[in-house]
DNA sequence: AAATATTTGTAATTTTACTACATTTGTAGT
DNA sequence: ACTACAAATGTAGTAAAATTACAAATATTT
């Protein structure tokens, strides 16, 4: 497993000057991993031993074990971890702290995706009589997102912010149809209701939300990731990321299923586009 | 560059114990990461300045340096690269794909953003008597998470997608008010219309957009993102994710620049949610 | 074959990491 | 509030590892 992420998963058992080590690492560990253990002593404000003990405890040999592993990391092409952003961080930490956390948590999302179950989601798409997309706050942005993309494909798809009309859409749905749900935690209620509903009345039910939620059970098929999502600032920040770029990779499955004369029907579509638009310099 | 390549590239001219040090090490790179420089002189049957030596002639700093190097080589990562989906790919290459691409831009995106740009736009917002966000496509979706991210600071935020509406709202708007215009190409003429508008009644306009577009002509800040864009499908999905994270940047930057007090106040807002759902088995 | 250049090794030096032990800090019980 | 114990951190000494300077050996050139 990669050292960046453990170190930052276990900081809760860590000590407090062993936190102190792991800040500075995870802060810059390029600088680590070339430094003497009394140099990175030294920016952590410990002693040498101290460091020596943070190293054992991610059980690694010693000192120049730890860097071993910390040099696989970085090269590994994930230098990304979940860094909490903190109060004191000026414009430069908090931005960065924001992608990388981003990336570490689509990179998560991606271990967790069930490959099968994209599949087979697709293969249901493909063959729908008419798609539609609900959620609510947060989630309903991801759903106006994909009736974007869906749109494009030439099928009838639908999405309705209002709850009323979400519960009328559901009422009239039949078989063939298929109803998307999104909701990170899957436990709104008027959510849950709603795709009771459209489960009562033959639609097809697909939830993209978390395993064994309450939505999850209401669902005939259910799209689950896992995200380690950022509390701190009570946003849901990563979760959407990580659905939206689920969102993508359904309509990219749905078009390659489609095949070659489909995705030149697509450029039609973006080439309807270009009139709305200021010409490039550039040809493209 | 792969140092375990540089060697066997270098082989030619090295001298003969050199050579005998680089065929130990191809022979079997996992031992020599583990061994100190005695332990592999010995297995090399050279001195140990020579193994420093040959460490050298490879760019090195020295024996740990190089070590360094070969461990990241044996990680054998392959970094998140713009990887694009073929028609030939299953549901596990796509998916991996479009993850990692989108990884990919947002790690280009990061590197491409202005930091100074960031402060003095959180600056504006903090400041700001009112938020709009306007965009159209796919750039409207991500204009619906601001709003919903910016609403639960207690700020006035608005957002159309009628360009109508958009047009009066820009209309009316005046100084001290933010208008915040979304657009991957920002070439879209309708939006680049509205944004003169609301510049000539004195609104504050800030554009997410690329550098030099016909849109970021018409604003007083742009916030330039550069993102590989994946062309393939001819669909926005990279843009907008990181248009996305960079959103969620500038509402960190918000409630950081809000200070601790106001933080709470998010933590009400979150509570206030938690009366529409189902409660979780385990206490949070 | 002698002279020079190049390569390689030996031994001393310096740097680095580790261990044992002492001190401090924190915690629980009287 | 104090004592006793446990955990944590640091100090100083020791061991190990890497590097340097220099000497010996091996090629190379004339």
């Amino acid at each position: 497993m990669n050292i960046l992420e453990k170190i930052s998963l276990d900081m809760a058992e860590f000590s407090k000057s062993e936190k102190k080590v792991a800040e500075v690492i995870l802060a810059n560990p390029q600088v680590a991993i070339h430094s003497s253990i009394a140099a990175l002593a030294k920016m952590s404000n410990v002693s040498e031993p101290t460091v020596n003990r943070f190293c054992r405890r991610l059980d690694t040999k010693g000192y120049p074990d730890f860097k071993l592993h910390l040099a696989q990391s970085l090269a590994n092409g994930t230098p990304y971890v979940n860094r909490h952003v903190d109060e004191f961080d000026g414009p430069s930490e908090y931005t960065n702290k924001i992608f990388e956390s981003t990336m570490a948590a689509l990179e998560v999302a991606r271990q967790s995706v069930d490959i099968a179950m994209v599949n087979r989601v697709v293969d249901l798409l493909t063959q729908a009589k008419k798609i539609s997309f609900f959620g609510l706050g947060a989630s309903a942005s991801v759903c106006h997102d994909a009736v974007n993309k869906f749109f494009r494909f030439n099928v009838p798809v639908v999405h309705f912010d209002d709850i009323l009309m979400q519960r009328m859409s559901c009422m009239n749905s039949r078989e063939g149809e298929v109803v998307i749900f999104i909701s990170h935690t899957g436990r709104t209620k008027s959510l849950v209701d709603v795709a009771n509903i459209a489960r009562e009345n033959d639609a097809t039910v697909i939830g993209i939300t978390t395993e064994g939620s309450p939505l999850s059970k209401a669902c005939n098929y259910v799209l689950s990731l896992s995200v380690p999502e950022d509390t701190d600032l009570y946003m849901p920040m990563a979760s959407r990321i990580a659905q939206l770029t689920l969102i993508d990779v359904l309509a990219t499955g749905f078009t390659l299923r489609r095949g070659n004369k489909f995705r030149e029907n697509l450029k039609r579509v973006k080439d309807t586009l270009r009139n709305s638009r200021f010409n490039r310099q550039e040809n493209n």
